[in-house]
RNA sequence: GGCGCAUUCGUCUAGCGGUUAGGACACCGCCCUCUCAAGGCGGAAACGGGGGUUCGACUCCCCCAUGCGCUACCA
């Protein structure tokens, strides 16, 4: 039987880096298995589905390079593939299990059933249903039962948990799990308004949808023995569970948007590559070979394997994700990278460049940071000129022959050709030999008054990609107008 | 409180009875060098505790501690 697996977010909000995590793990299951990879939407609770949400994690999702085979936006053979739109089925298989006695009507208001947890947390035991204290088919006469229904009477359908018995399962990730029976509460099925909870749904759904393997979170665990149940009072044959550890905070807290960016949209805001993102979080909770980090999507589909995934909770370090996503910087093709320079671009209001330019300017400053949009910060310099200049630095760098010696460095940039790095290195070493200086003395103020800035690609090189005319400007700018201020400004000592 | 899951460097992890406990991020030092990076070399850094099993436990079992999850007509 072929592999089928479904990724299931409820539609709440955005898609987070744990909920990536968890559909990357499936769609690699499913992949390496040459199974199907299918999405299922979950907003059976009326009140917690966002608008406009499916749209969202479906975009996401699709920006990160995750293909679904069957899902609401593409259709399949087994939908509709959105809960919300199954209820019929839901109520049906509900009707179901009330026949045969596994599962049962209940009357209860949200008030009884506070005031029955109440009296529970006052006798000091563990809440949950008592089925034979409340309102409900066993305490109820039949009779009563029909009438109350007959007349609309707001009624639950809930499981009829077997009284005294062990509920097993096994996990690949996590092998045998046990839970009694006792331990396991009454849950409610199919909810007063019509719709099911995300139990009957899931069971349901994964039965018909011919689910093999359940991927989920950890969270999980405690109520897989109810759908064990579920799938026994049905008769049908449970799919295989694996429940994927945690991912936490620094602080050890369960991922949440307290504690910084966790929404994969966030992520992606911020310039990190998705192949970057799919790489590090496929990490974090398991490896195919701990000898190596960087692995594309093709290589991570060829080793995955459920049963080496890690059974701890592992924390979302960001600054491994910066690394890693530096790594990409340095290896994605100058193409791929200039194409996706060019909005960051526009939208900083830069002036429009050939791409060929960009290729070159970022493949002067990729090794400097960390993210693509970082090459247009850092290295503003190398779309328009300096706006403001490090005099700390020049101050530091300063003699008083200098002025001069930067009027030639005019006439040594208008005759040097070609204006490659290389020439211009040799030219501007025998221009400070001469003088008998070290090539540093005019370095840093070159660097300066070309790039305002400190620190940045070799000199030489950035001269030959901002290239004669501009270089030559910007010096002429910068003897004319700049340095005259400056040094009326504050004088050097 | 009850139930469940987990526990190797600060972090992500390798290990699947015998290893100087390996790698990566981060950190520190050195080298390279026109700055900053990148890169190279080196360093510091871990098996939660206690019992067993065994000739021998990071590896297997039990207990404890700690952390986390669940405990809804939420998923």
């Amino acid at each position: 039987m072929s592999v089928r697996v479904r990724f299931a977010p409820s539609p709440t909000g955005f898609l987070h880096i744990g909920g990536l995590r968890t559909a990357l793990y499936n769609f690699l299951f499913a992949r390496h298995h040459g199974g199907s990879f299918i999405l299922r939407i979950e907003d059976t609770d009326q009140e917690r589905t966002v608008p406009g949400a499916v749209d969202n994690i479906i975009e996401t999702l699709r920006w990160v390079g995750l293909e679904f085979d069957e899902g609401p936006h593409i259709g399949g053979p087994y939908g509709p593939y959105i809960q919300s739109q199954r209820l019929e089925l839901y109520r049906q298989q509900a009707q179901l299990l009330l026949e045969r006695g596994a599962a049962y009507h209940a009357f209860d208001t949200p008030e009884e059933l506070e005031r029955m947890r109440e009296r529970q947390r006052r006798a000091g035991i563990a809440p949950k249903y008592d089925r034979f204290s409340m309102r409900n088919s066993f305490t109820l006469p039949a009779e009563e039962v029909q009438r109350l229904l007959a007349e609309g009477m707001p009624a639950v359908i809930r499981l009829a948990v077997p009284l005294d018995r062990e509920v097993r399962f096994t996990d690949i990730i996590r092998g045998e799990i046990t839970v009694h029976s006792r331990d396991i509460d009454d849950q409610v099925l199919l909810k007063s308004d019509g719709f099911p909870t995300y139990h009957l749904a899931n069971v349901v759904d994964d039965h018909f949808m011919h689910i093999t393997h359940v991927i989920r979170g950890e969270e999980w665990i405690p109520s897989t023995p109810k759908h064990i149940l579920l799938y026994e009072a049905f008769g049908w044959e449970p799919p295989q569970f694996a429940h994927l550890p945690l991912l936490l905070n620094p602080d050890r807290t369960k991922l949440s948007k307290r504690h910084g960016d966790v929404a994969v949209e966030d992520f992606r805001r911020q310039g990190y590559f998705p192949e970057a993102l799919l790489n590090f979080v496929a990490l974090l909770g398991w490896n195919p070979t701990a000898d190596r980090e960087l692995f594309t999507l093709e290589e991570l589909i060829a080793h995955f394997e459920l049963s080496k995934v890690n059974r701890a909770a592992a924390i979302v370090d960001r600054r491994k994700l910066d690394w890693m996503n530096a790594q990409y910087l340095r290896q994605l093709p100058l193409e791929r990278l200039a194409r996706d320079l060019e909005p960051i671009l526009r939208q900083m209001g830069y002036p429009e460049y050939p791409p060929e330019y960009l290729m070159r300017v970022i493949a002067l400053l990729r090794e400097r940071v960390d993210r693509l949009p970082e090459i247009a910060t850092f290295g503003d310099y190398m779309f328009v000129p300096p706006r403001q200049y490090d005099w700390d630095y020049f101050r530091a760098h300063w003699r008083p022959e200098l002025p001069q010696w930067l009027e030639e460095a005019v006439e040594l940039l208008q005759t040097t050709e070609p204006f490659h790095a290389a020439v211009l290195q040799e030219r501007f070493r025998q221009f400070v030999a001469e003088r008998g200086q070290p090539l540093r003395a005019i370095v840093h103020p070159l660097r300066l008054i070309l790039t305002g800035k400190s620190v940045g690609a070799g000199i030489f090189e950035t001269m030959e990609v901002l290239g004669k005319r501009e270089c030559i400007q910007r010096l002429r700018h910068f003897l004319q107008e700049l340095l005259p201020a400056h040094l009326e400004q504050s004088p050097p000592a």
